[in-house]
RNA sequence: GGGCGCUUAGCUCAGUUGGUUUAGAGCACCUGCCUUACAAGCAGGGGGUCGUAAGUUCAAAUCUUACAUCGCCCA
């Protein structure tokens, strides 16, 4: 074995042996666990949010794997409809071609070209990260039993009324050209203008209603000007009109409550062909909608003399041509939310279309009740507001996408009853398969009749919303589904609860009568060392391939976890893993040492003969155990990670090993030596079971190195054992431990080096002597020439002493015992002492303490002082003794 | 504007129902060690009036309120 641990070889080596053992399949008679992976889309490639969410997946996985359970960690993609046509057209425009140059079918060909190639990467990403998921059961969005389940979704809901189309305002991006989900348009602050327009009376020029907006090539288009019904400065007009500036149209003066009479001029101008709130006052009063602009945001022939400027040049010129008219009122600065694409940045604009909705109400409506009543919870519990806060707006969901690469609308036009023209009136099947809709469409229509497939596909979420059973085999009840759904927790992060976690939530119970999981974590968000986001843009990303080939898959895993307390975000640096990869660096070592000596040793002896160090290393492995079990339990990886750390740096090697140490390296097989090398690769065994779960492949390589020649993979938990706990047992070597401590001490405030040896004395105030297991602890852990034990009797001249709860330690130094540091070093931690002693004593000198306090509260209180008290005197007698 | 979160050692963060903690860890720092596993190491040590103010309580880093700072989400 090398003296450092090098991960490489090792973790290529047993991934590839656990896949080729099948130990990521669901196996055995075990209760089911299962966890779908958040599919990550298929154009992705892996960041550092993706190695936090897998490698806690992980954890989990393989620890039910290992308690037995029969462990199902589905995996698969995402379609990711926009990203990855934008990613392939920008990839066949290497070769000249555009998509709408090559055509719908060929384009989509194209597409799955490029997934065969390169939609890959992620998932092996995911396989250097350990992760173990069963990926014989690999599924992707468009696979064709996913998309029967979105057909069969699409039909159901639709013949429940929950699917319909609409012609409403709806986000269009006008570069993508394509109508978006309110969730996927970002509202962002911009500094903009109130620009306050004049509208001559209709009649009376000179007269005039000033209207503010943010937007004024929008004005193009106004049919109205509202004001409120009991504003006493407009009243009078509601009902005569005002000639619309530029376009030279009478608009009526309505009265409506949507005009605020605080607000600016209190009259507002209504567009409703551009803005949300003037679609519904035009609703109110049965205006007009003029769009006056192009999908790609030109102007129209709507709009006049401004046809064919983009929405900005459009805006300058209106602005102008009202100045010239002296239409121009005045201009303020103001803060205006834009909205603007997640995807391209670009500036949303609100458009009249017809689309396809969700009705939300009633699907979200028992998905609400099923967080509510605790059927599913969320962890951190806060998170469950931003589903119910998402949830309760009832927003119906705009699912038609213009674009080519997803599941197409599975609706059909009978074309050949408008003219072989598609308008708002031609009749539609709503079905499975064409066939399927021809059949409806004869039966209604006779034989003649010719339909044409609605062009539009899906949004990606659709599909998603369907994971947690459509990876399973739904709508066909597989034995899969039935074993594995209900899923038990779903890991994912906090920006997708609505797009997804609130969207599966809604499926599930609709469509399989059940929540799809009991338990939604949400992780962290990994943040830069200055507290940004990662992001491309900025280029403060850091790679997790990169840094797993730095320091180690491992340690990569181990790092991420320990720093993952509750869903708090990380701030992440590179050096961070260094702490991972010393921590393994450390395990690697203590088994490189005892190893050789396991030679010729029968490991398998009784371990009934124990001596003190070896229950203590037991009983705090058992507890050990426990404090893992409770942790994942909770999801509190980091607890369990800390847990595991301080046992195996602090418990099992500085102080077991190291005090097992003369007698493992001795020559010959002494019982002794059995008796401590068996113990500490019993101990080993089931460390290495603990750690596995967080670092899958040192723990894999030093299994195999004890002569496994199964794997420790699907091997078998360890159990804690309350009766292997044992507090006696655990005070007693703490009682070595002082005294060790003590010798240290001193040891370092003389600078003395550990190749000196020292002579030690112990002064004890009663007979309750030291146990031979306590004076081989400490003679094994310092470096002694000789140590002494006595009651009572002489104290030890030109010594420095410590201080330990029944008795005192010596070190004699004569020639170089520094009285004055000494005597500074002992008033110190008296002052201290006499001070918490003073707080101790105020404390249960309260007569409302006293009362009010719980039993056991009070007896600590009254321990700790009878302690301190001692502590004091001891200190003041060696005190004394110095002077 | 509404909601949520953070604020504890020089840095990054734990501290789960108030009392087993005169506040812990890792890194950094100081002192001494190449002690036959590990210098990615060993031993010892210094360092914090727990954002501010008030309140509840016998008892507050922990609960309440207000304020401040930074960050996230929604409109």
């Amino acid at each position: 074995m090398e003296s450092i641990y090098s991960p490489k070889e090792i973790e290529e080596k047993w991934y590839s042996q656990w896949e080729s053992e099948g130990s990521f399949q669901p196996k055995g008679e075990g209760k089911p666990f299962t966890i779908v992976i958040p599919p990550p889309n298929v154009t992705g490639a892996l960041h550092m949010g993706h190695a936090l969410n897998n490698t806690l997946q992980d954890v989990l996985i393989r620890w039910k794997r290992l308690q037995g359970y029969k462990a199902l960690w589905q995996p698969g993609t995402d379609h990711a409809g926009i990203a990855t046509q934008s990613v392939v057209e920008r990839k066949i425009a290497e070769e000249g071609l555009t998509a709408r140059g090559i055509g719908r079918e060929k384009f989509i060909e194209k597409v799955w070209e490029w997934k065969a190639e390169y939609g890959d990467r992620i998932i092996n990403q995911l396989k250097k990260l350990g992760c173990s998921c069963d990926w014989s059961r690999t599924r992707f969005t468009m696979d064709e039993g996913l998309s029967n389940s979105v057909k069969e979704v699409f039909v159901r809901l639709y013949n429940d009324g929950l699917i319909y189309p609409g012609t409403r305002l709806i986000n269009w991006c006008p570069k993508l050209q394509t109508a978006l989900a309110d969730e996927e348009v970002e509202t962002k602050d911009t500094p903009g203008h109130f620009w306050n327009l004049r509208y001559p009376l209709e009649g009376e020029p000179e007269k005039y209603i000033v209207v503010s907006t943010t937007r004024p090539e929008t004005m193009l288009g106004d049919t109205a000007v509202a004001v409120h019904p009991d504003d006493p400065r407009y009243k009078d007009l509601i009902g005569k009109n005002v000639i619309l500036p530029l376009m030279n149209r009478p608009i009526p003066i309505i009265g409506d409550e949507h005009a605020d009479p605080e607000k600016g001029s209190g009259a507002v101008k209504i567009t409703p062909a551009h803005d949300a709130h003037d679609f519904e006052v035009g609703l109110r009063h049965d205006l007009k909608q003029i769009n006056v602009m192009n999908p790609d945001a030109t102007m129209n022939e709507l709009a006049g003399p401004y046809q064919g400027l983009n929405r900005f040049e459009a805006r300058e010129r209106i602005l102008e041509d009202l100045k010239k008219e002296g239409l121009l009122d005045s201009i303020e600065d103001h803060n205006t939310p834009i909205p603007h694409c997640y995807r391209t940045g670009d500036v949303i604009e609100p458009r009249l279309m017809r689309q396809w909705f969700v009705k939300m109400k009633p699907l979200a409506e028992p998905a609400i009740a099923s967080v509510k009543e605790g059927r599913t919870r969320f962890v951190p519990e806060r998170y469950a507001k931003t589903y119910f806060d998402w949830l309760e707006q009832f927003r119906d969901w705009c699912i038609s996408r213009q674009i080519w690469w997803g599941h197409q609308i599975p609706v059909w036009y009978a074309i050949s009853e408008t003219k072989n023209v598609r308008t708002e009136d031609t009749p539609f099947f709503v079905a499975r398969s064409e066939e399927e809709a021809l059949t409806q469409a004869k039966e209604k229509f006779g034989d003649a009749v010719k339909l044409e497939q609605d062009e539009d596909v899906l949004d990606t979420w659709f599909s998603s919303a369907l994971w947690p059973f459509s990876t399973l085999g739904w709508p066909e009840n597989t034995e899969l589904l039935q074993d594995h759904y209900p899923t038990d927790v779903l890991i994912t992060a906090r920006d997708i609860i609505y797009f997804w976690v609130a969207r599966m939530m809604f499926s599930g119970i609709k469509y399989l009568g059940k929540e799809p999981f009991h338990t939604v974590y949400i992780n962290g968000t990994i943040l830069d060392e200055k507290g940004q986001r990662m992001s491309k843009s900025k280029g403060n990303g850091i790679d997790p391939i990169d840094m797993i080939n730095q320091y180690g898959c491992d340690a990569v895993r181990f790092s991420l976890l320990t720093l993952t307390s509750e869903g708090q975000d990380i701030k992440l640096s590179p050096t961070k893993f260094e702490m991972g990869r010393n921590f393994a660096n450390k395990l690697w070592n203590a088994v490189r040492f005892v190893l050789p000596h396991t030679e010729g040793v029968d490991i398998n002896i009784d371990l009934a003969n124990m001596d003190l160090a070896d229950k203590w290393i037991v009983s705090r492995l058992h507890s050990i155990i426990e404090q893992v079990d409770t942790s994942l339990e909770k999801y509190r990886f980091a607890d369990a990670c800390n847990a595991l750390y301080h046992f195996t740096w602090n418990d099992f090697c500085s102080k077991y090993l190291e005090i097992r140490k003369k007698v493992i390296t001795a020559e010959g097989n002494s019982p002794e030596k059995q008796q401590a090398v068996s113990v500490f690769v019993s101990v080993l065994k089931d460390l290495i079971h603990l750690l596995h779960p967080f670092m899958p492949f040192i723990t894999e390589e030093i299994w195999h190195n004890l002569g496994m020649n199964t794997s420790l993979i699907v091997s078998t938990w360890p159990k804690s054992d309350r009766n292997m706990m044992d507090k006696e047992v655990e005070d007693g070597f703490e009682r070595a431990q002082d005294i060790v401590e003590s010798i240290r001490s001193i040891r370092g405030a003389y600078a003395i080096p550990r190749s000196q040896k020292l002579k030690a004395i112990t002064r004890l105030d009663s007979d309750a002597g030291l146990t031979d297991a306590q004076l081989e602890i400490i003679t094994n852990l310092e470096n002694l020439e000789s140590f002494e034990v006595s009651v009572g009797g002489e104290k030890p001249a030109k010594s420095a002493a410590a201080v330990i709860p029944g008795g005192h330690v010596y070190v004699p130094l004569e020639g170089i015992l520094d009285f004055d540091a000494e005597k500074a070093k002992l008033e110190k931690e008296l002052a201290k002492t006499k001070n918490f002693l003073m707080g101790l004593t105020k404390k249960l000198g309260n007569e409302k303490f006293v009362n009010n306090a719980p039993a056991d509260v009070i007896a600590k209180e009254k321990e700790k002082l009878a302690t301190q008290k001692e502590k004091a005197e001891k200190l003041e007698a060696a005190i004394a003794d110095l002077s």
